[in-house]
DNA sequence: TATTCGTGGTA
DNA sequence: TTACCAAGAAT
């Protein structure tokens, strides 16, 4: 890791801001200031492309104008807004923080990245983020991007899959960023790390501060940022149960913690919590899980094994493949199960994840 | 500290 | 298909 001295520091900051100032994007949150569009931007764009946030923020700053209007939504609008975003706990979390901040902060917004770091899903990042861009704090926000740019400028050869090497990144940025623009410092890093300070195709030849850019003159660029690999998603077999009573299907609320919490799907099964042997047959798979909507449910399912390939869908940490089963329930009392019966027509009310998405393509064909 | 939280895109 | 990346936080 090399130093910068503090002429160096003060030619990277007006290069850097005057490239911005001509260069930098125009997007639909910095249009102003206001804490809760930087917020609600931040949050959207979290392990997020912006061109798919776009339409997602535009459409939520839409159905919820203010932070009391995100308050008081019902959780299933909520979920709707941002379906299809992944990551879902992180609309439930924007709106216990929507509350929090209406009945701990008398709805005003902590103005430092210190303060703002206590509420609830904001994180180091999105504090740094939301203090320096709207209330004009000095703080460094350190994303994938001030990573991977930051660790190129100096060659900072720590892991940045290890929790510990955000300091040491902070600690860095801290000498460098803008005392007088630090909103506009950390957000020209991050337009500087989606063009020419890619993670795969660097275009640093271009680049405005490639003369600051070590391991791009030292030839070494694709080098950083230095990051451990991650495991291989774990393989888990399910079946979906497409299950009707008369016109109209039997979907599941899944629980309100772990994957996909509170989300709506046709009964998805783990075949791990049947009780089968390793090799069975569709009879005994379907045998199965009727058994299981009676000792469950309390609800009885006749149903078959469609003859269609089965659905795979790759979450970060897990594999899902998902065998399709359709059938009928009979006399249903919903007492014991986590769900509704639902119309055809009503279906796309609910907020559903894309696996259920993949799996009605698949029943339809 | 390591794992758990989605989805879309690219090579 | 597989691997990896994209404005991370909670536990």
């Amino acid at each position: 890791m090399i130093e910068w001295s503090s002429a160096t520091i003060k030619d990277f900051q007006t290069t850097l801001l005057t490239w911005f100032d001509q260069e930098g994007r125009d997007l639909p949150w910095r249009r102003d200031h206001e804490p809760y569009h930087i917020w609600v931007s931040e949050i959207m764009l979290q392990q997020t492309q912006v061109q798919t946030v776009i339409p997602y923020y535009e459409r939520f700053m839409a159905w919820f104008p203010t932070v009391t209007d995100l308050a008081q939504a019902p959780e299933e609008k909520l979920l709707k807004a941002w379906e299809g975003l992944g990551y879902y706990s992180r609309v439930r979390n924007m709106q216990r923080c929507a509350r929090q901040l209406l009945t701990d902060y008398d709805g005003q917004w902590p103005q430092t990245a210190a303060e703002l770091t206590e509420l609830i899903g904001i994180g180091p990042y999105t504090a740094g983020a939301i203090a320096s861009i709207a209330f004009n704090e000095p703080v460094p926000a350190v994303d994938g991007n001030a990573f991977r740019v930051f660790s190129r400028l100096l060659e900072i050869d720590d892991d940045i899959a290890k929790p510990q090497t955000r300091q040491v990144f902070e600690r860095a940025i801290a000498k460098i960023i803008s005392q007088d623009r630090p909103g506009d410092f950390n957000q020209a890093i991050m337009d500087l790390g989606s063009s020419y300070m890619t993670a795969r195709q660097p275009d640093s030849a271009h680049s405005p501060v490639k003369r600051f850019n070590q391991a791009y003159l030292d030839g070494k660029e694709l080098a950083y940022p230095v990051k451990t690999k991650k495991p291989r998603p774990v393989p888990v077999d399910y079946v979906a149960v497409m299950a009707q009573v008369d016109d109209q299907w039997l979907m599941m609320q899944r629980p309100s913690n772990g994957m996909l919490a509170n989300l709506w799907t046709v009964p998805f099964i783990k075949v791990a919590d049947l009780a089968l042997d390793e090799s069975y047959t569709d009879a005994e798979l379907t045998a199965a899980v009727n058994a299981y909507f009676k000792q469950e449910y309390q609800l009885t399912l006749t149903s078959q094994c469609l003859p269609v390939k089965p659905v795979t869908h790759t979450f970060t940490h897990q594999k899902w493949t998902l065998r399709l089963l359709a059938g009928q329930v009979t006399t249903p009392d919903l007492a014991f199960f986590p769900g509704r019966l639902v119309t055809t027509d009503d279906l796309a009310q609910l907020p559903t994840p894309k696996v259920q998405d993949k799996v009605w393509q698949r029943y339809r064909q």
